[in-house]
DNA sequence: ATTATCTATAGATCTATAGATAATGC
DNA sequence: ATTATCTATAGATCTATAGATAATGC
């Protein structure tokens, strides 16, 4: 049986290196963007080679999808907590939703250069964008339905378009504020949305 | 008395050329990006080689400046019909304007690609992208300030966060639209953010 | 005469590979 | 013994410049 296991982890002080890597190409990805962050640079900011680094992760775009397989493992655990609920108070915990993505704005800039870096259909990344935003619009239009369905909002809403337009808020919000530094808030912004939101859609 | 207008529009022959080096640009600088988009690729889609090109526009960044000028301009005239009207009528007629970006998909992904590609404060893309952010919300800002002040909507509302949320759902629904190969309607979702918005805000 | 474009090339990256060496675990 | 990292370098771009040539306007 062969080791299945990924170079670079198999010992301590490897698995450490990893990790390093793993968090300068988030920051220099984030950034200066896929195309704009070379591995000379990201080698430099962990502190070895370029060579030494892709020992760790045989191809940049390699490096890409583990950064983004470990941001996606984060932002689920945040997302967890959404998930937990349902309707109505699903709806509800949108509302923090900015407000948890102002507490990472390292991941979060991630998120928008890379998104809109691989807009074009093919490439793996772009599957995964297409992808995570179906979800994503899923659950909140499931959340509407059953918001609906117990009465909490008007029966007639359209929940795909209330699915896209949440998400779209939150998205908006997102490069308003990392374009002003700051002062277009997410966290206030997404909370009057969703009230907002609540309020027109609630059951006459 | 020295000539001031710029290499390649003193002919027809040069001007043609200027332009279609324009049209590649932004269709190339578009789907691939700034970084992505190399001025050989541009050269060879305009018809011409890359030291060719180069007489045209001195730099890379020359012709980044140029077709964002370029795209500008027609945003303008498509803004112009807006900034007609003022206070409640202006409002409304954002609800088109998610129609009016789905009818130019190659000028709406550059200014995604572009937006995201220039977070980062220093320079002059950057500062175009914060200033044209910060206008076009204070124009809205605005109009909000006088259809509540004349009573068509409440005036307890807030100018600067309805605003930004509007135009989120601008942004937002732009990705969406592009990620979704049009499966999300940008023209759907504006319309139904902005009769929302209105209808949530009506005086009471 | 002037404007527009081309050929050729310099110089700076950048990704990736080969092969050697250092550090660690058993 | 194996894992992790380094040095050195190949080969592919990429932006930009210099200098020559072709096309246009007067």
């Amino acid at each position: 049986m062969t080791d299945v296991s990924p170079p670079g982890t198999r010992q301590p002080r490897g698995r450490a290196r990893r990790a390093s890597v793993l968090e300068a190409a988030r920051r220099l990805f984030s950034s200066q963007g896929f195309k704009g962050a070379s591995l000379v640079a990201i080698a430099q900011e962990a502190g070895l080679t370029d060579a030494g680094l892709l020992y760790h992760f045989p191809t940049k775009n390699d490096l890409l999808l583990a950064v983004i397989a470990e941001g996606d493992r984060e932002q689920d655990e945040t997302l967890a907590q959404v998930r937990d609920a349902r309707g109505l108070p699903l709806l509800l915990r949108m509302a923090e939703f900015g407000a948890d993505l102002e507490a990472d704005p390292v991941l979060t800039a991630l998120d928008v250069t890379l998104s809109a870096e691989h807009l074009q259909t093919g490439s793996e990344i772009n599957a995964y964008f297409v992808r995570r935003y179906d979800n994503f619009r899923a659950m909140l239009a499931e959340a509407l339905r059953e918001a609906a369905q117990a009465g909490d909002l008007r029966a007639d809403l359209d929940p795909e378009v209330e699915a896209a337009n949440m998400t779209a808020v939150l998205d908006g919000l997102r490069l308003q504020w990392l374009l002003s530094g700051g002062g277009v808030s997410m966290a206030q912004g997404m909370r009057a949305y969703v009230h907002g939101a609540i309020e027109r859609l609630s059951a006459p």
